[in-house]
DNA sequence: TTAGATAACGAACAGAGTATTCGACAACAC
DNA sequence: GTGTTGTCGAATACTCTGTTCGTTATCTAA
């Protein structure tokens, strides 16, 4: 019973909801950088005085989550024995528009990056686990590795997206799994 | 004798040379995102009005490439018969500073964006000579390969830059040679 | 060396966006 | 129904942008 279940007013919820919407839309339209705050309260139809009372500015309210995507991708990439990416797949496949807003081209490198650091922190597990280094110059080839990895996954899975999804979920797995294992295997 | 070699006002390349110099201060200070024109021509110490006479905004500055960074990296991305990642390394070793700025954590997503896309370009050839797509299926995934394969090797310099280049460039040249091997491979 | 060309300066301006305040009003929970 | 709390909207001071124009300094070419 440590978590108390804590009514949110209504009134709060729906401020939020409309805000993050509009951002969604915002990013999809002219791209996340050239977004302005002023955009987002015009779009959502709040108060300006209404948005500063809940985030600090539009990066809060980005990572604020409302729809809790980026817990369900963490999920994904954090469940039990490394990348889950079938899991992460359905997630993406079952918010499309979301998606693409967070992921696409237009999406800024904040969130790309973020996830990518996710991802790279999960392969240093596995990575190690296959190949553990032998000396400081090993690790370093293997931590860059680590990060072509990652790179090589997110730009790929953003690609997609942005392509409006052109191959199937089942045929991106295993793409991104043969990525995993073609980049994982020793590097001399 | 196409090209005449037109002079070009000292003043105007002391300027242009302020503005850029200010420019890489600024991004390795702050990050590109959040310099200002204002921080730009303060910095460079040079008037309002004589920068909008130069350029429309940053972006246009920071492509004016006054040093021919890119147009070196160009250089070594599209010589001849694929990628030579030896004239790569050499020149961002010639240019460590330029090179932190435009291609480290802080240097905004266009430039690592552009490289990507020159990069991107130049293994579209080279993939598709070793493994000629025979359907449009293979073909998507082959794509999808490519654009994974440069993200790696961007990604991949530019964490190697941000550590400050802890291994040399000779080891640098082979792993980004092995991930192109790696990942040219045919994918089902 | 000089005369004409041109670049830089700097002050001023309108416009847009930011971040904050506060009283009035509306919606909420109990 | 009543006290609480969120939202609105107008006002404010502030920063940055992009442009203009007359003055001053510097360059180029003869």
């Amino acid at each position: 019973m440590e978590k108390e279940k804590i009514k949110v007013d209504r009134r709060v919820q729906r401020t939020k909801r409309l805000l993050w919407d509009a951002l969604v839309e915002l990013i999809l339209e002219k791209g996340y950088d050239k977004v302005t705050i002023k955009d987002i309260i015009d779009e959502a139809d709040v108060g300006r005085s209404t948005f500063y009372a809940h985030f600090e500015n539009k990066e809060q309210l980005l990572f604020s989550d409302q729809p809790h995507f980026f817990e369900e991708i963490r999920e994904g990439i954090e469940s039990g024995d490394g990348l889950n990416f079938r899991l992460i797949f359905n997630h993406v496949l079952e918010n499309r528009f979301v998606a693409k807003a967070l992921l696409g081209v237009n999406s800024g490198q904040m969130i790309k990056e973020h996830i990518k650091e996710l991802i790279s922190y999960q392969l240093q597990s596995s990575f190690k686990r296959k190949n553990k280094p032998s000396s400081q110059e090993e690790r370093l080839k293997q931590d860059l590795f680590i990060e072509a990895a990652a790179s090589a996954i997110v730009g790929m899975i953003s690609c997609w997206i942005e392509n409006n999804m052109p191959l199937n979920s089942n045929n991106m797995v295993v793409l991104c799994e043969e990525i995993v294992e073609r980049m994982s295997r020793k590097c001399y």
